[in-house]
DNA sequence: AGCACGCCGACT
DNA sequence: GTCGGCGTGCTC
């Protein structure tokens, strides 16, 4: 008789012991009884070590589901350590690491047809000397990070579309992660015309079904190119030969909730156990990734200096609207932009119309009954809109603490931004990106359309506008309100607002040289790198302040956070981590309550440990603090 | 995560 | 007297 480990994906970490008389490859899916019901678990490993004493009684696997093993030894090692490292139950990242059809009891056949291979060559561009150079310094046969770190428009994707060409011809796959959903769309047109039918994407946008093929046909190489946001980060790579990260510096990577991971980590990770290389791309890379490729060098760093075609970059200018909406000189900046028939981008850093509600006599805000947040205003919808739990509420017609009808809205979102300009610019072709408008497929794949055909004079969106849509007609910039980046407290806030400026920036002037205007007062010091388009200037100096203050990238932070519907068992909670805590030796911050201290009716504590010993801190809390009702975020990106 | 079990409150 | 709320505990 054999004994083996099975998991369920359920959130426990805890494997469960079952018995076969057959020998089952580990990686397999078995079909076994599980508190009285048929449920389809993943063989982890075999076993010789059963404690009689604990188990009750050990059952008969049922049957094993497919021909072959569903996910690789070195799949279960990456779900051991991302279970570990992130604090998060093994069988959720399990749930997380396959397609739920993957645990129905259909069996799925993994027998590979022929290897597909389409490489259109003619549709590649030839590299410029700075690309080239690059291309043939980055080594494909073993395990290396590389950084490419190049101003927007100096065709990064470029150099990694020849090195996945390479990667093909030598019968491997390649797996390129981008940040959005919507960026699949946009590189699958851009990915066909070299790849023609072999390129698959993969993201939580998918049906069932769609998700389930995708992963097949990727796993089988009948799809060589994936394009995929942080879910994908558990695919199967025993065939894969290159893992590309664009836009590295996106927070998208990093999932907040249970299972937490990041994708980004995660990827280098299991490139090292499979000696493959990975490419970092991004026109403003993290400090954390630029101090490994230039002080540590436990990355290579890459630059690229000079935009293709030797397009200058943009100009850059800060002006401060006074009653308007948009300075004057941003709104000529924009008649110029339309009479010229060119595109011309605006970032508004919040959906909605306005940001909030106020009585215009008692002073009362509009806040949302089950989060300690602000609602926002949303004229499209007519309602007040909730952007933490999502749900709408009924504009009221007079205030409900003074009875006032005098009910103003505060600040500006991209719908206010849109009425504006209908407003001043008459009849012209505005179109709106953000979480509303893209929130379906179709949608979002018809503005994408439509501005990389050039029929748009201005789009208005949030940040989503700023991540990689090459739209050679953009040649003004104008970024409204950043400011709110600083609204909460955040290490990370100068580089999340220099960096989303010169990404923004970067979508100015691809062609011939473009304008930017800033609409906001930034601390100096950020000004000057902006206008210099100094990022690398500003990425030095930040690391001596993250160095003098022991943050990442030299300590790694954990956030613990109590979260309960009853605002004493949530305090409760905390108190106890507390306790625990305080005689560990380990600094932290805390207990206090969270910026945003109420999310969905549950009152929010948290502790923040700073740590330089990141692995006996995990091995501390793995030991004291699991299963205390706490939440655990290692490496957290969010503080709210 | 499910799902059963169990112990109190508001109805026909 | 019963239905059903969701707190606790277990799954090889």
């Amino acid at each position: 008789m054999n004994y083996y480990n099975v998991l369920f994906n359920i959130a426990l970490s805890k494997s469960f012991t079952y018995k076969s008389t057959q020998n089952i490859e580990v990686g397999s899916r078995v079909l076994v009884d599980f508190n009285n019901r048929k449920k389809v678990g993943i063989v982890l490993e075999k076993t010789t070590q059963i404690n009689i004493d604990d188990i009750k009684e050990i059952k008969e696997i049922i049957s094993i589901l497919d021909n072959k093993p569903v996910i690789t030894e070195e799949l279960i090692k990456t779900i051991n350590f991302a279970s570990y490292y992130y604090l998060s139950p093994r069988g959720l990242i399990l749930r997380n690491a396959l397609p739920s059809k993957a645990f129905s009891k259909e069996p799925i056949n993994f027998e590979k047809n022929s290897i597909k291979k389409q490489i259109n060559h003619q549709k590649f561009f030839n590299l410029n000397d700075e690309q080239k150079k690059i291309y043939e310094s980055i080594d494909l046969k073993i395990f290396n990070v590389n950084l490419i770190f190049g101003v927007t428009g100096s065709g990064k994707t470029e150099i990694f579309l020849h090195l996945i060409r390479d990667v093909i011809e030598k019968g491997k796959n390649a797996l390129v992660l981008v940040p959005e959903i919507v960026l699949t769309n946009q590189y699958k047109r851009v990915f066909e015309e070299k790849f023609l039918d072999t390129v698959g994407v993969y993201h939580s946008q998918l049906t069932p079904k769609q998700k389930f093929l995708e992963w097949l046909m990727f796993k089988k190489q009948e799809k060589r190119v994936l394009l995929g946001t942080r879910s994908a980060a558990f695919v199967d790579l025993s065939d894969t030969g290159l893992i590309v990260i664009d836009e590295e510096n996106d927070d998208s990577y990093k999932q907040e909730n249970t299972p937490s991971y990041n994708a980004k980590d995660l990827l280098i990770y299991r490139a090292k156990q499979l000696n493959i290389p990975v490419i970092l791309s991004s026109a403003t890379p993290t400090v954390e990734t630029y101090y490994k490729a230039s002080i540590t060098k436990k990355f290579k760093l890459f630059k690229l200096n000079n935009r293709i075609n030797n397009c200058e970059l943009p100009v850059i200018e800060f002006s401060k609207p006074e009653n308007t909406l948009l300075s004057i000189k941003s709104q000529e900046y924009i008649k110029k932009s339309i009479e010229e028939k060119q595109t011309c981008a605006i970032l508004v850093n919040r959906r909605g119309f306005a940001h909030f509600l106020i009585c215009g006599d008692c002073g009362y805000i509009f806040r949302c009954p089950n989060c300690n947040v602000s609602l926002v205003y949303h004229k499209k919808t007519k309602d007040l809109k909730c952007h933490f739990c999502e749900s709408s509420f009924e504009i009221p017609k007079k205030c409900p603490n003074c009875s006032s009808y005098n009910i103003k809205d505060v600040g500006t979102g991209t719908q206010k931004m849109e009425e504006f300009l209908r407003e001043n610019f008459g009849n012209i072709n505005i179109a709106r990106l953000d979480r509303d408008t893209a929130s379906s497929k179709k949608n979002a794949y018809n503005i994408v359309s439509n501005l990389l055909d050039g029929k748009i004079d201005i789009i208005v969106g949030t940040s989503m506008i700023s991540k990689g849509y090459d739209i050679e007609k953009i040649n003004l910039v104008i970024i409204s309100n950043i400011e709110s980046i600083f609204a909460l407290p955040d290490f990370r806030a100068d580089e999340k607002c220099v960096s989303l400026i010169i990404q923004t920036a970067g979508r100015s002037g691809r062609k011939q040289k473009g304008n930017v205007i800033i609409e906001s007062k930034l601390p100096s010091r950020l000004e000057n790198f902006i206008i210099n388009h100094d990022y690398e200037g500003f990425l030095k100096e930040e690391i001596n302040l993250r160095k003098s203050l022991n943050y990442p990238p030299f300590s790694h932070l954990i956030r613990i956070l109590s979260q309960n519907t009853n605002e004493k068992v949530a305090k409760q909670n905390i108190q106890l981590c507390f306790e625990i805590l305080k005689n560990s030796g380990f600094s932290f911050l805390g207990p206090t309550k969270c910026p945003i201290d109420k999310i969905k009716n549950k009152y929010r504590y948290h502790i923040i440990i700073k740590t330089n010993d990141i692995f006996k801190t995990l091995h501390f809390i793995t030991a004291e603090l699991l299963d205390k009702n706490l939440n655990f975020d290692v490496d957290p990106i969010s503080f709210f």
